[in-house]
DNA sequence: AATTTTTCCGTGTGCGTACACGAAATGAAA
DNA sequence: TTTCATTTCGTGTACGCACACGGAAAAATT
C-alpha cells in the first residue's frame, strides 16, 4: 500500500552535513550567517536528495501572511462580466486561507479612469506581496507593473494584456482567435452564396478592446479561406435598446435577401435570437459569446447554434492560483496561461453550467 | 489588508469551556473517553464559533496515513486509452501526499475478468480507505461495491457506472451526449441529401462498451431531426490492417457517390483521414474522437474537421480530488462529475494540448 | 595578552493538531 | 473507611519547519 519514499526533512540534511537543523535553514532561505564552506556543503546535499521543504509544515510554522492585492473592474452596475471571475477568485482564495493568504481587493470602475488610479495607489499603499489586475487603462497599469518590478513584487495580469514584460503571468483568452473559431463554425455550417452578418452590439461602458479583436479574428478567418463565396457585413448597433436594435436587424435583412448566419461579438447575442425567433428565420446560423442566463435558453431552444465560452470563473481562479504557486509554493509559473476556448452548442451545455 | 478573522484554534475552545485541549479533540474525533456533560458543552462552544480543525496542523500531527486503493485497467498493451486518466490520477496523488496520502494500484485486464477479480481480492484485503474503481466487469464490480459499503469504505466510480448506489462520486463522461454531440455538428456541417457514414474501427480488445454508445447518441440525433435529409451507413471494420480499412472505405465510397461525412466513433480517426487525404476527398467533413498524436496533425491540416475531447486526464485527476476532498478534508463531494465534453478543431486546438 | 567586535552556528520555542500515558475523580464493593 | 476497577481528563511529546536568542570561535583592535 506504501508509495511515499519516506520523506527526508532538514533534519536529515543536518545530520548528513553536520550541522544544526538552524543551519540548514538559514541556507535554504538564504538569510546568510552562515559561512561559504558550510552553505556548499549544505546545498550539494540538499540538491543531491532533491529536498522539498514541507510546505503545510512550512506554512504552519511560518507566521508571516502572504498578502494578495487584487486590482479589478467593480462588478455592480457596469454588466456581470466582471462578477465571473470575481467568483473564481473567490473560490482560489477560500481553498488556500490555510496557507496564510490574506488578500485585498481594490475595486475600481471601467468607465472611470480616476478610479482605477485611486485605487491602484492604495494597493501599492499597502504594500502586498503580490498583485493581481486587470489592466483596464494600458498607460496607467505599465506604470503600475514597473513600480511592482521595482519593488520585486510579482504581478499576474487578467484578462487583457499590456506591452512591457513586467509580469510574472498573464492570465487570459486569446480574443482575436476566439473570432478566428467563431469564422470557422460559421463557414463549416453555411451553405455557399450569401451574406454573414457581424453584430456589434455596443455598449460605450464595455470595453471594446475585446469585440474589436473578436471581430478581426472573425473577418482574418474569410480572409484566407473564402470557398463558399460569403459576403461579410458589418452592423455596429449603439446603445441598448430592443426597439432600436431590431430596427437595424430589419433593415439589414430587407437590404440582403440571402442571409445565412449571424455572428453577434458579445454576450447580447440572445436580443438578436429573439429578433431571429420573432421574425420567424430559424435558418440563419447565429453565433455569440458567454454561458449567460438569456443566452441559455437560446441554445437549448436551437436559436443559437453555438456560444463561444470564456469560462470567466476559471480564469479568476487560475490567476490566483499561479500568485499563489509562485510566492507561496516557489513552484515555476507559466509566463501565460491561456484558457480554452470552449465551444458550447446545445447538445454539450449541460456540462458547463456549474457556474 | 487583512481579511482573516484571527483563527480559532482548540486551545481557544479548550479555555472556553474549561478543560484541555486533549478533551476538546476527544469531542471533535468523538473517540470518547469524554463524560457527557463535557461533551455537550465542547460541542456548543465549537458549533458557537463555527470552529473548523487546521487541516495543515492536522495533516502534520497525524501520523496515521490515508490509503487510497486504485482499481484500474492497465494501460499496457491494449491501447492507450488508460494511459492518460492514469496520468491525470498520479498528478492529483503528487499534489496531495504532504497529506500523507498512500495508495497502491491495482491494475487488471479489460479483456480478462479473472484478472479484475483477482486485482479486486487482492485490494480489498489491503483493507483501504477508500476505493477507485473503474468497473469494467459490472457484476464484479457491483459486489465489490457492496462490500465496500458494509465496510464503510468510500467508493468513487470511474468512467463507467454500475447501477446500484454504494459509491459516493461518479466521474466520468456522457459517451451517449457526445455521440449526439458529433451527430449535431455533422448536421450543422452537411449540406443537403448525400450518405454520412459511421465507422466503427473496432479492436478486439477494445471497451466497445464506449464505441456503442456514441454511435447510438450519433444515431438518435437524426432519429430526431434529419431535414437535411441525410442516409446514415454504418460500417464495422474489425481488425487494424491498413489496407483492409482502405478496402472497406474504397467500397463504400463507390457503393455511395454521395458522402457527405464521416464519423469515425474513437480515436482511430486518423487513419480514416488519411484515406481521404489520399484519394482526395477533401469535401468530405470528418469526425472523431481524441487528441491524441496522430489526429492532431490531422486537424491542423483541416483533414479532420472536428475532434472530440474526452480530457482523459481530466478524469483521473477529479477522481483522485474527490477521494480526497472526502477523506482528507471531510468536505462534501458530488454525487456525479461529469467531464465536459470538448469540441476541438484546428482554431482552438492549441489551448488543450497541454496533456 | 587582553579586549572588543564580528562571524558563525546550535538550542529552544512555537505554529495547531493528534495521541499516548498516566493522574485524578468517581463509583462500587469490601 | 479502605480497596480496586472504571471512567474521565490533563500533560507532554511529536509532526517538520521558521526564527529568535545567545554563545563559542575567530578575527580585529587595543
Amino acid at each position: 500500500m506504501e508509495r511515499s519514499d519516506k520523506k527526508i526533512t532538514i533534519k536529515d540534511i543536518a545530520q548528513l552535513a553536520g550541522v544544526s537543523v538552524g543551519t540548514v535553514d538559514r541556507v535554504i532561505h538564504n538569510r546568510g550567517e552562515v559561512s561559504e564552506k558550510t552553505k556548499q556543503k549544505v546545498r550539494k546535499i540538499t540538491e543531491m536528495l532533491n529536498f522539498q521543504p514541507d510546505v503545510l509544515a512550512s506554512a504552519l510554522a511560518s507566521k508571516k501572511n502572504v498578502r494578495f492585492a487584487i486590482l479589478m473592474p467593480s462588478a455592480n452596475g457596469e454588466g456581470t462580466f466582471w462578477k465571473y471571475p470575481m467568483l473564481g477568485i473567490d473560490k482560489a482564495l477560500l481553498e488556500i486561507e490555510h496557507y496564510g493568504v490574506l488578500y485585498k481587493k481594490y475595486l475600481f470602475s471601467v468607465s472611470d479612469k480616476n478610479t482605477f488610479i485611486e485605487q491602484a495607489e492604495k494597493a501599492m499603499m499597502d504594500h502586498p506581496d503580490g498583485l493581481i489586475m486587470a489592466p483596464s487603462f494600458k498607460k496607467e497599469a505599465t506604470e503600475i507593473a514597473e513600480l511592482c518590478a521595482q519593488r520585486k513584487i510579482p504581478v499576474v495580469l487578467f484578462n487583457s494584456s499590456i506591452d512591457n514584460q513586467d509580469h510574472i503571468c498573464y492570465v487570459g483568452q486569446d480574443a482575436f482567435q476566439s473570432g478566428l473559431l467563431a469564422g470557422k463554425l460559421m463557414d463549416y455550417g453555411s451553405s455557399e452564396n450569401g451574406e454573414i452578418l457581424i453584430v456589434s452590439l455596443m455598449s460605450l461602458l464595455q470595453n471594446n478592446q475585446y469585440i474589436l479583436a473578436r471581430k478581426q479574428g472573425f473577418l482574418h478567418y474569410f480572409e484566407n479561406k473564402n470557398e463558399r463565396n460569403l459576403r461579410l457585413i458589418s452592423l455596429e448597433i449603439d446603445g441598448l435598446d430592443v426597439g432600436a436594435i431590431y430596427h437595424e436587424l430589419r433593415k439589414a435583412f430587407s437590404e440582403n435577401p440571402t442571409i445565412k448566419g449571424i455572428f453577434v461579438t458579445n454576450s447580447r447575442v440572445f436580443q438578436v435570437a429573439r429578433f431571429l425567433e420573432a421574425e420567424k428565420k430559424t435558418k440563419v446560423n447565429l453565433i455569440g459569446y458567454d454561458l449567460t442566463s438569456e443566452n441559455k435558453p437560446c441554445l437549448e431552444k436551437n436559436m443559437i447554434s453555438f456560444l463561444i465560452n470564456q469560462q470567466p470563473l476559471e480564469q479568476g481562479y487560475r490567476a490566483v492560483n499561479a500568485l499563489f504557486n509562485k510566492l507561496v509554493l516557489k513552484k515555476e509559473v507559466p509566463k501565460e496561461i491561456l484558457i480554452p476556448i470552449d465551444i458550447v452548442t446545445k447538445e454539450n451545455l449541460k456540462y458547463y453550467e456549474e457556474y
